[in-house]
DNA sequence: ATGAAAGCGCTAACAG
DNA sequence: CTGTTAGCGCTTTCAT
């Protein structure tokens, strides 16, 4: 098949007898049109098939409608739900996502950001610690962008930004464990170098300080998130303290394996079966990134800041920064939410 | 701070004391340029901060470098791989990728459609079946944009496909299982109306019956990815068919809920524990998005057709056919991995 | 090897 | 209410 010939404002103008001005004006649906002019030129548009062409449009000074962002790794359930989120908020106003990845450490980051402004992007969103959140936020400035950070943004106060609340998380889940009556309760999972997992720990202290409970360093364990390790981990824990009574997961492939490693040391501890073991004995709780399904079937009780939400607000704030250029800068702190089970 | 206001190649020429066309040359790299004017140019730009409008060029001819993806829905693990796989491939090319959702059901594709061609982009890329793949393909041809399906495309024959072999994936652990020495094979999870599913089940049946095995419609259990329903169908499967010695898990999800469901049950029975009801009589199987991880710690074997590996392979093709322009369709079938535990 | 000039498709004054 | 006109920033012949 041959390739038609791209069909232009000129065209439609043609067929429907007017100017072009008067073409963008109804595609705009901005300066008054006659009621019948509009019923002529969107009828030549019907019959021509016109599509309108943003990059031409945006060019000559207004918007491209595109909003750019950069995520660490989509395949983490929380950017995937995040970018789900912002694109549906932003689809929903007619506007675009640029997707690009800036890199599980960021390394990418800075070229994407580069290549997402000569794109002509309205916003950027940048999803995952950068390490040079102030020289991006210089660069956004300079060329007029509207930036916003799904995180903390290092240091920075002065910049948007649309995040979790990890130490509410964990005071709100580590206070319904000492509700239920648990007094040593141990961390499992995340890395050290872990912001959010860094904010939440400081929820967890904080909360065993405050109703006068241990806290020991050694039950803070580190695991990256693979199932093996953590049912591996768990189970050194408990042979190594036998007093805990609860576990605190730091994501749901943590709780998984938690609750492998449980049900396999609940046989090798030669006990009762395996729901005796775990329901006497040790109680699991989880954070995760979605409210709904992952964890269905494990007898835990989780804390989710619901990533799906955060995406939608970020959609919302760049959105209103667009419209209404440059005030202070904007905090937006989304409330996790429990998640009880049993 | 004041919003510089945007350097253009002008300024540029301006600072390098040369014309815009000259600049216009040292960017695209194209016509010959004296060493010494090109290095004035690229100091002009450096100490400039000038960022080329990819706008502004594609307007006048040139390609845009983005290419348009249309995902049913990012947060499953398939098209989260997939889009990785795509974005990694095409930013290693210096091109881009604008995310759309079309919906679980397609109801958004035609829209998102329209709305990448009228941002000019250079190549549609369709993730998950949207019901009028026809109707598409005759708009991308109309606008000589490629136009690359990850999935059969309907009835069409005639359009670029990047695809699992779903068949063959089912006929390899099937075969697995049944050189491990089991002849009574069941299938659990997935619905009917799922196109991937028909094919996998189409693969377990002609295994089935390449080895004489018997087909029996009620061990195909149908079940949503909800692992508190897998538990509960394995149950039921198991209680009313004694003799099923393996089950082929639809996914990851029901996978796992069928473990939980076989420990359940080995519990209910009275027997043993759960790792002896387990390993004497239920072998699990199961499908899968990525092939590594996910199923880490369950003992079982599964085949994975990588999506990962598809969204690099519609990388390429798109590449190409943005390349070489039209030739036949091409259908690129990614072979599905087997992997074996134990 | 480099410059001049004509647009790409659209918008936004400014006239009528 | 609608038409004229001048660009947006860049590429690309065609001269020089």
């Amino acid at each position: 098949m041959a390739i038609a010939k791209r069909i232009t404002i000129n065209d439609v103008a043609l067929a429907a007898g007017v100017s072009v001005s008067t073409v963008s004006l109804v595609l705009s649906g901005k300066g008054r049109i006659s009621p019948a002019t509009g019923q002529r030129v969107n009828a030549a548009i019907e019959t021509l098939g016109f599509v309108r062409n943003r990059q031409a449009a945006s060019l000559r000074g207004g918007q491209s409608g595109v909003i750019g962002l950069i995520v660490a790794d989509l395949c983490k359930p929380f950017y995937a739900e995040l970018t789900t989120g912002l694109t549906a908020k932003l689809e929903a106003e007619g506007r675009m996502v640029f997707l690009t990845q800036g890199g599980r450490r960021g390394e990418h980051v800075r070229q994407r950001f580069d290549t997402l402004v000569s794109q002509g992007v309205d916003g950027i969103v940048i999803a995952g610690s950068p390490g040079n959140a102030g020289e991006l936020l210089a660069q956004a400035q300079e060329h007029g962008i509207p930036l916003v950070f799904a995180s903390r943004a290092g240091y920075l106060d002065d910049v948007d930004t649309v995040r979790p609340d990890n130490t509410l998380a964990a005071q709100m889940i580590v206070e319904h464990l000492i509700h239920r009556g648990h007094q040593r309760i141990a961390w499992l999972g995340g890395v050290s170098s872990s912001l959010t997992r860094a904010e939440r720990v400081g929820g967890y202290c904080s909360m065993l300080l405050k109703y006068g409970l241990p806290f020991h360093s050694e039950w803070v364990v580190e695991c990256p998130a693979s199932q093996k390790q953590a049912a591996d981990a768990i189970t050194a824990l408990l042979r190594q303290n036998p007093t805990i009574s609860a576990v605190l997961c730091d994501n749901s492939v943590i709780a998984m394996g938690a609750w492998f490693g449980l049900v396999r040391s609940g046989k090798q501890s030669g006990e009762d079966g395996v729901e005796s073991y775990f329901e006497q004995q040790v109680t699991l709780a989880a954070f995760a990134d979605k409210p709904e399904q992952e964890l269905d079937d494990l007898p835990l009780t989780w804390v989710t800041t619901p990533a799906r939400e955060i995406g939608e607000g970020i959609g919302e704030q760049i959105l209103m920064r667009i419209a209404q250029g440059t005030s202070s800068a904007r905090h937006q702190v989304i409330p996790p939410r429990l998640i009880i089970r049993k």
